[in-house]
DNA sequence: TTCTATTTGCAACAAAGTTGCATTTAGAAA
DNA sequence: TTTCTAAATGCAACTTTGTTGCAAATAGAA
């Protein structure tokens, strides 16, 4: 629960910080701050751009590239993309990491995967 | 070489591109827009904002966020690192994608493996 | 319930990025 | 080599994105 996960890193429960983590758990890796903004049209900008902030720096948000923006995932939430340079059509892909925990002696706390290319469609132009 | 390295990704080549990115080579996974621009001051903003866009599109250039930016990155320039969140020590590993050039009927041009873990020094204290 | 540090909205501002168009130029073709 | 054209560049005006200072509101501790 979003009050819980604000809790836990010891941010201040506000009516705008549920509304901005619950629109980017729905975008659902399309949390480019346009989408973050147009979905939050009942509050200031200025609130929503320090709430990200505050949000990134306590950890609970992190910022990946996909396709050509930056978007907003919830800590631990993020999956693995194959993208087109082109038309930035970007298809979800399993990693070979996705179920192993042990490397070279290191215990795998999080991966990163992010594959980049020339689509089908876009090959053919 | 530069010049080459345009040609091959069937590209003109003229001076603010060769400008540009040796200015990208040179910054060394610090060139932000920021740096970039304030680096290449001898051309116009619109210049440098529409080849690192083409250049991005052919494949030769990728993002990746590194701290707080995006930063720019020769194609093939980048290695997988794994890296221990407790002492910062990094390994260089193999990714499965070094020697695929297809998937999902995409061509591959560009990948981003970055594991983070606990080393066993760090797992045994 | 009271109090205070934090959060929020607003307005004005600054920075970042885009567009249309005229000029120049890389590199292919003659 | 010269000619030609699509692509690249610069410029100015513009839109979008992000920031700042300050007053008002509020979460949550005392």
């Amino acid at each position: 629960m979003i009050e819980e996960l604000l809790k836990k890193y010891n941010l201040k429960v506000t009516d705008k910080r549920i509304n901005i983590l619950n629109t980017i758990i729905n975008l659902n890796e399309t949390a480019s701050i346009k989408n973050i903004l147009s979905n939050c049209k009942d509050m200031d900008k200025t609130t929503v751009y320090r709430n990200l902030e505050a949000l990134e720096e306590s950890g609970l948000l992190t910022k990946e590239i996909s396709g050509s923006d930056i978007i907003y995932l919830v800590n631990g939430h993020h999956k693995h993309h194959l993208t087109c340079t082109k038309c930035h059509e970007s298809i979800e892909i399993d990693c070979p990491f996705d179920n192993q925990d042990k490397l070279n002696g290191y215990t795998i706390t999080n991966h990163y995967l992010n594959i980049e290319g020339v689509c089908n469609k876009c090959q053919k132009k």
